[in-house]
DNA sequence: TAATTATGTTACTATATGGTAACAACATAT
DNA sequence: ATATGTTGTTACCATATAGTAACATAATTA
């Protein structure tokens, strides 16, 4: 019973059916395996008609790192601004952070994230990671300071911690056995408490 | 001052070129944007020389493949006979992991494994990995029942620790701040004890 | 209703590139 | 020396596929 959408959100919404195919084809197939005709045969449409909505192959890639870093970026504003010890803050970081990391369009940004051909582009995907990077590594030294985090290295862990997260994207699949709650669970008890017994 | 080599020596170390110019490129333009002729190219050859040594493109990546999983199952070997706890067992399986994994070779592994377009390599290179995983799952397991890890899930550990040291090969040079020593250690230092502060 | 804009199609081009066939030269052992 | 296997070359083919031009039609607006 909802109301008819305008024209702009018809267009909107064809251009998500299309990114949300063509990341799930990249991904299981790859990107240079997965020609535009595939991508618009999955639409009913011809491949040109994919060229009014996207500007070309790699702007695919483009716009599916917009979509994830746009709603990293909110997490990271809500989390920061919370009045919490930094390392609740990084807990619920990873919370959420996986809720968002595995559908299929962050999956197929993780996965070629700094990989277009294009110089330019390439050189922003990095940057747009490096400073979600930085953000995360921002709370870690706060929490150095409050002492709710251990004396480390707040790069590498922050890295490491990425890694670890976004390998998610390659091996977690909704319908398996664990819940991303519990998944989440498990992982946060591994990050703060590490692996050695009592 | 080395005495000559053999024929199948030279036919070895050429191969060993081969490989490794090829998977230094694959890891910094892609697979699909490194053509045979480029590789070919390095070798001051021509791109029939290279089906001597090669089957074709995808073997290249296989033949990473088994030279990469060969050392670490030879590492895994040496680990597990060791007389020491489970926790020593992973802690010395990191140290060296990281040695194996940062050479280009090891690096063109981890990226494109599982990746190949035929199949039954497919498959294959997946089944390497999880045979690797599988061991070092149980040497988490046997950690569990000695008390020297806390008990958790052992699976996503061992998953979680490939993720983070796999993603070494995207991000650690040699030539940075930062030794694979203080490397190791901190990684170290991460799993076991965690972030938690005091 | 006329005009304009959005959405789509068919048909085509240009180009890259994995792989192969046929041939040449070289080294080695008998 | 001569036969044999090794290592290399040039020239070529088949195929895939990103992107475009020209044209058609539906939908919206004036």
């Amino acid at each position: 019973m909802q109301r008819n959408l305008t024209k702009d959100e018809k267009r909107e919404q064809k251009l998500h059916v299309i990114l949300s195919n063509a990341a799930k084809e990249f991904i299981e197939r790859g990107y240079y395996k997965t020609s535009l005709d595939d991508i618009a045969r999955m639409q009913n449409v011809t491949k040109p008609t994919l060229y009014y909505y996207i500007k070309n192959k790699e702007d695919i890639l483009v716009k599916c790192e917009q979509i994830t870093c746009g709603k990293i970026n909110s997490l990271l504003d809500i989390v920061m601004a919370r009045d919490i010890s930094s390392l609740d803050m990084i807990q619920e970081f990873i919370n959420e952070y996986i809720k968002i990391i595995t559908d299929d369009v962050a999956r197929c940004h993780v996965r070629h994230r700094g990989q277009m051909e294009n110089k330019e582009l390439a050189a922003k995907s990095i940057k747009n990671h490096k400073d979600i990077e930085f953000r995360v590594r921002e709370i870690i030294r706060r929490g150095i300071n409050d002492g709710s985090i251990r004396d480390c290295n707040s790069t590498i862990l922050a890295i490491l911690l990425f890694d670890s997260l976004n390998g998610l994207t390659s091996w977690y699949h909704s319908d398996g056995q664990v819940t991303l709650d519990e998944l989440a669970e498990e992982i946060i008890a591994l990050v703060t408490k590490g692996v050695s017994g009592r």
